[in-house]
This record gives structure tokens, sequence and C-alpha cells, in this order.
DNA sequence: CATATATTTCGTCATATGACGAAATAACGA
DNA sequence: TCGTTATTTCGTCATATGACGAAATATATG
């Protein structure tokens, strides 16, 4: 049992994988638009998400050549939902948080041919067609 | 607030220092009594129980050559308190962290002079003085 | 003061970890 | 099939981490 808190220990421990869960908590989100916002390599954040699923605390859906994410509700691991209610308990006014947030609002902007073209999660609103590239 | 978090995730990523905030929950513990339940160099346990400290999940207190380490109460980390919380509805039934209890208490039995001699914490009752060496 | 003892700090080592780029894999469309 | 795209895996690198022994520090005693 301690091996199994060890793993969801281990997978928190990290700020760049809290702030992934952070921005998991509204809703499901697709690989390119958490490596938009981390602002990341690619194979950094598949990296991260990988550990964060194998601790229980992300669940994966592909649709064709997307790999969506979200928080884990019901968890092979006894210790994840624990941690991910404290995580979502806190760090609600954190700075680092925030601007993610705002970021991930920002790139749920851009047409998705632009960032990640692909068929829109049938429980997603059809997102603003606007031409536009917002800073990143 | 994200760095604070870090602090306390990072100091709950390792199974060690787990084990030692289990062992600290009924009761303070001296270094010496962590160190030999551990069964770890002096060093290794005093670095963890630093890291801990930093990170604002245990206390120390010193009587005489004596560090006594203890569970935060208040904690300048403002996000120790909930990780403790958490960490003492978990782990209950964990076979290492029994194992470490029932060593904790064979050694609570050793003469005092053997282990860690020194004053008795008045708020400790006084240990047994027969002069047996329980297997270790 | 010298000696003893408990703990902490320092230095070293083997291993782990977070970052990246490159390669491999998975999926799609022509 | 080939070309394209999104993601994952692999390999590399710099740095961090957990273990240890040695040295330093803190405390007590004669």
């Amino acid at each position: 049992m301690l091996d199994q808190f060890e793993r969801v220990g281990k997978a928190i421990g990290d700020p760049t994988r809290v702030r992934i869960l952070k921005l998991l908590e509204p809703e499901e989100l697709c690989v390119c638009q958490i490596t938009a916002v981390l602002d990341l390599a690619p194979a950094t954040v598949s990296k991260h998400l990988s550990l964060l699923r194998e601790a229980g605390l992300l669940v994966q859906r592909k649709a064709g050549r997307w790999v969506y994410y979200r928080l884990a509700g019901h968890s092979p691991n006894p210790y994840a939902p624990a941690m991910l209610t404290l995580i979502r308990s806190i760090l609600g006014e954190d700075d680092v948080i925030a601007a993610d947030r705002r970021k991930l609002n920002k790139i749920k902007e851009i047409p998705v041919e632009a960032l990640c073209a692909g068929t829109i999660p049938t429980d997603e609103p059809r997102l603003s067609l606007t031409p536009r590239i917002p800073e990143l």
C-alpha cells in the first residue's frame, strides 16, 4: 500500500504536474492544449501525463489522432481520490495557476485547425472561428 | 504559493519520509528512536527530518544533546496541515507501517542508557529498566 | 580543559528525474 | 500506398536525490 501512496506522492511532488492537475479541474483537455499552456516540449508533457496516469490520477481518452485527459473519478489507486480532493481545495488564488487558466482560455479561442484540428468532443461548445492568433 | 505546496509535495513523495510521519502520529520521538526503527544511517535520518521540518510538517525540540521531533500543529506552510490530515487518514493497515510501529514499541523498551541516554521528557512515562536487548 | 555522545553538515556515489530532440507509433486523408 | 499530423517512446544531458561515511557542531561530564 505504501508503494501506491508513493506513486501519488511522487506524482504531485512536481510543480508542473500539479499545474496539469489544476488545469484539468474544470474540464477534460487535449494534450496539445496542455502543451500550449505549459509551453514545454510535447515529449515532456507526454511523460508528465503518463506519470499522472500511472499514479491513477488521470484518465485518458483517444479521439482519432487526439488524446484527451481528465481527472480520474474512480481509480485503481486508493489514494488518488483523496489527493485529488486535497488539490481541488488549494491553490485557487495562486498566481501561476491563474496565469495558466488565463492562457488556457485564450488557447481555447484559437481556431481548432491552428492548434489541434479535429472533431470537437460532443460535450464541448463549438469554438469561435475567429482567425486571430493570440499572444502566447 | 505553488512553491510552498511543492515543498510539501516533495516531502511526502519519499516513502521513508512518509514512514517517519506515520511513526510520529501517536507521539513525539527522539532522532535516535526514529533512526533505530528505520535502520538507516543517522546522517540520512537527519536529512529526512530536516526536509520535513523545512516543509513545515515537523517541529523540533532540543533536550540537552537530544533532539525530539513531532508533527506540526500550526505551520508556516499553509498546505502542511491538510497534508498531515490526509496522511493521518491513510495507511493505517499498511504492512510496512505496522512493522515500524511494532519495532518502535520494542525500541521504547530498551533501557534509555542503551539507546538514547538522557533526561526522560516530563510528559512521557519512565521506561522499563529491564536490561535486555531486543531483536532489532 | 579533554573526553564522550547525539545530531547535523559536508562530500561522495549511484541512481532518479525533468528537460530536450530524434525516432517510433498511431491515426487520418488523398 | 504515401504524406501529414499528434502523440508517445527513446536516448541524452544537466541536475536532483537518497544512501553512506567522515567531519563538524552541540551538549554534557569529570
